[in-house]
DNA sequence: GCAAAAACCGATAGCAACCCGGTTTTTCTC
DNA sequence: GAGAAAAACCGGGTTGCTATCGGTTTTTGC
């Protein structure tokens, strides 16, 4: 028998639940070390310091955290923003079920939409506009 | 000690590489039993008849695909298009990411959308513009 | 130099995907 | 209907990842 196994889960960057919550703490108020992150994680659900410490030692090797020596402790902080990392995930997706029709992704885009209101599409419209902008400016 | 866990992975759906294999196979060509999706794995990497069995079972008991049985044997069809996964995995992203501003989705969108060019930006406007007629026509 | 705090190390546990051999059930053929 | 073939079903083993934390070493401030 060979048994030689693949990788599992085909999503990179996927996320832990206390990973989130870390970097969670990290956008509301960055720099904190590790002992001021576990402060800052729900009262129900702190896990020891040990824990947190080795889950920003994860996120730091997954380079979505950067750390400074402070003294005798890191500091840490988000090295993505929000956003970054959404739209990061979303292209991590996209990719993945990409089957080379631009069509696909855009009908998810907007089944994605469907839940967001008028005046969010208008927002919507006005960021492709902006985008479309953009290009032009490059083209020249 | 208590070391109780909670769940490891944060986002509901995702997939693993046979897992998207039988998947796409499925929606190249549905309506196929064990074997016959087996032999669409692309050849460098057939796993065993069983494998590609459990995969199935595995996608089945998460809604992916749908079976009938026919005669001795099962076939197998994809109970969700592609583009529709492909949405329903960013819904799970960004509800696992929101933070309940809508730029912060709005602007992911743009990002993602970076990477395409001019038409497709204009392909994308014209699709905003459709959801916006509908959106229109229930308010009346 | 010493005590405290933090980093570092390693070990365990749970979970999900992957992988497959062996057994049972179903069905088809004669 | 018996027997063979094919498929479903079952159970277990492997891997990789997150979570968890105790114990040890290093660093640092006094």
């Amino acid at each position: 028998m060979i048994r030689k196994r693949s990788s599992s889960n085909i999503l990179p960057n996927t996320l832990g639940e206390l990973e989130l919550l870390v970097l969670e703490a990290l956008w509301q108020q960055p720099h904190l070390d590790a002992k001021m992150v576990c402060n800052k994680i729900p009262s129900h659900k702190v896990p020891s310091l040990n824990t947190v410490q080795s889950t920003l030692e994860r996120l730091y090797k997954k380079g979505l955290v950067d750390r400074i020596k402070n003294g005798h402790a890191y500091t840490y902080f988000a090295s993505v923003s929000r956003s970054n990392l959404l739209g990061r995930l979303m292209g991590d997706v996209i990719h993945l079920l990409h089957d080379g029709r631009l069509e696909t992704i855009l009908s998810s885009f907007v089944n994605v939409a469907a839940d967001l209101d008028e005046s969010s599409l208008g927002d919507l419209e006005e960021l492709i506009a902006r985008k479309k902008r953009e290009l032009d400016e490059e083209e020249r």
